[in-house]
DNA sequence: CGGAGCTCCTGGGGGC
DNA sequence: TGCCCCCAGGAGCTCC
């Protein structure tokens, strides 16, 4: 399941595959992949044969290749399970494969495989910055320079709802999702339904470090995979799960105090939590939780 | 306008 | 053995 850290290592995959390749033909497979460009697949073809992919750049879960047009770029979401590949020119089409990008050259093609069909590649058009228009309301990531945890954690206290919904907003902070989400709030033994407005300023810089440190550590180990929906461009996977503490382990101990990981229905999806390092923020108005009145 | 819930999609796996 | 239902979940959309 691609998150920041997966979608970074696929951006740096591209590196050496599309850079500076003019572009042969693109074939769309399934119109789905290409529903984001709303002119269509046969616009986004005609205006991408003959341009080429200047270095892929990446801003939370969203990467895009910059055209030589300098006005442009190809952006893409690898949805749940997108994968870029880079092939050679004629070997057998994977089952999933939705969109094909040949180059003038005849090396290595370009394919864009994804079997639940979230992922999506559309054109549009940058800003003086060089980011997709379409970007325009997703958040910095905990990658970026001018990421600024101050003034994140300022916003996450500021939001009226829990503390996973939070993390999980894309408009917040990008780049975390469902799995990194887990990590990072048993890092902190913080209940994903604890409200925001009842973290200290102390709990929230924690939560969004701890959110920043379990990716950079993915990274490093090459991005999570449980299994082969996700594969780096090369079709290699990465092997951070066996680093994961909460995420995907119910019924096992907790690493910290042995205590079986739970699993919780969460906004229509699982959460994996240590009941006893994570409990529940208790109701009651006496709860130590609340901010005691002045 | 912020927050919450629904929906899209497909194949693997478990239950019967 | 085969069928059916559940499950995975990012994000756009709608509703309040």
């Amino acid at each position: 399941m691609p998150e920041l850290p997966e979608v970074e290592s696929v951006r740096r995959g591209l590196v050496g595959h599309v850079v500076e390749r003019p572009i042969e033909s693109v074939e769309v497979l399934n119109p789905r992949a290409v529903r984001r460009h709303v002119a269509g697949a046969r616009d986004l073809s005609a205006r991408l044969v003959g341009a080429s992919f200047g270095v892929p750049r990446r801003r939370g879960k969203y990467l895009w290749l910059p055209l030589d047009d300098g006005e442009s770029a190809m952006v893409a979401h690898l949805g749940m399970s997108g994968q870029f590949r880079a092939a050679p020119a004629g070997s057998p089409d994977e089952p999933h494969l939705r969109v094909r990008w040949t180059f003038r050259d005849g090396a290595d093609e370009l394919r864009f495989i994804d079997q639940r069909t979230f992922g999506s590649v559309c054109l549009e058009p940058v800003a003086a910055d060089g980011v997709p228009v379409g970007l325009g309301g997703l958040a910095l990531d905990p990658f970026e320079p001018e990421y600024d945890l101050q003034a994140a954690s300022r916003a996450l206290r500021r939001r009226r709802t829990q503390v996973k919904r939070a993390l999980l907003d894309q408009t917040l902070v990008s780049g975390i999702g469902n799995i990194y989400a887990d990590e990072a709030l048993w890092r902190v033994r913080l209940h994903h339904a604890r409200p925001t407005q009842r973290l200290t300023a102390a709990q929230a810089r924690g939560v969004l470090q701890a959110a920043s440190d379990v990716m950079a550590e993915a990274l490093e180990a090459g991005g999570t995979s449980f299994d082969d929906l996700y594969v780096h461009v090369n079709g290699e996977s990465g092997y951070f799960e066996r680093s994961l503490h909460a995420y995907g382990r119910e019924g096992q101990p907790c690493d910290r105090c042995g205590t079986p990981i739970r699993r919780e229905a969460f906004m229509n999806r699982s959460s994996f939590l240590c009941p006893r390092c994570q409990p529940q923020a208790r109701k009651s108005p006496r709860s130590p939780d609340r901010v005691s009145a002045p």
